[in-house]
DNA sequence: TCTTGACATACTAATATTCGCAGATTACAG
DNA sequence: CTGTAATCTGCGAATATTAGTATGTCAAGA
């Protein structure tokens, strides 16, 4: 694979390697939703999700669509989600240091 | 999706999420290699290469197999692979920063 | 034991990310 | 036009990542 390609599918995980943004992502699988709403669902103060939404859209996974004062987020490729999936049957698969997982869960009790 | 599982989600796309470490995985879509072989294959300097490799190991990502003074490392679950190719997917259509894409592109011509 | 080759780790400067806050922008109602 | 609600952007301090240089470890052979 030339160099350049690899670059931008770093850039491209990277984009997907925060927890807000992958909390966005999984609430819009069912549908747009405006920031709003997003931000009440997520608990998450709306200029953050703003401006993780604007990190999502320059790398074009997600779109938004302006309608009145609102700006409805959608995501631009279904594959977004079966790259979600698939990372989640890797999870299921216990790929993903399950160790610290449970570490962090016990400490987070 | 509970938050945590959004953390840990996270984490592993910051795993993939560094050019060096994509080329890594994509030289061992035909087996296992070791790091000098890594190294030499990517034009990398050999600690670097190590590093990398230890934080796709932390993530469960790679598993490394200790022969006499060599480690010969592999993806511990080909679903990786299935990952990366639902990600050029993606890239096929257009998705992901095309402009900055041929920008950058142009920029290093 | 001494050496060499294969890896791993520690330390560090440069760089990048994160996220809250404050202010700017935009669109619609009145 | 003015007010207001929805959203975006710029700034900055705290924090994290990157990638080099140097060093450490470990296994096997002379």
């Amino acid at each position: 694979m030339p160099q350049q390609l690899a670059n931008f599918k770093a850039e491209f995980f990277k984009a997907l390697a925060h927890p807000i943004r992958i909390r966005i992502l999984d609430c819009l699988r069912d549908g747009e939703k405006g920031v709003n709403e997003l931000s009440e669902a997520l608990q998450i103060e709306q200029a953050n999700v703003s401006q993780q939404l604007a990190i999502l859209r320059v790398r074009n996974i997600v779109m938004g669509r302006k309608s009145g004062s609102n700006v409805y987020y959608s995501v631009s490729d279904r594959n977004i989600f079966k790259l979600l999936d698939v990372a989640k049957n890797i999870f299921n698969n216990h790929l993903v240091g399950v160790r610290d997982m449970l570490q962090q869960m016990r400490a987070a009790s």
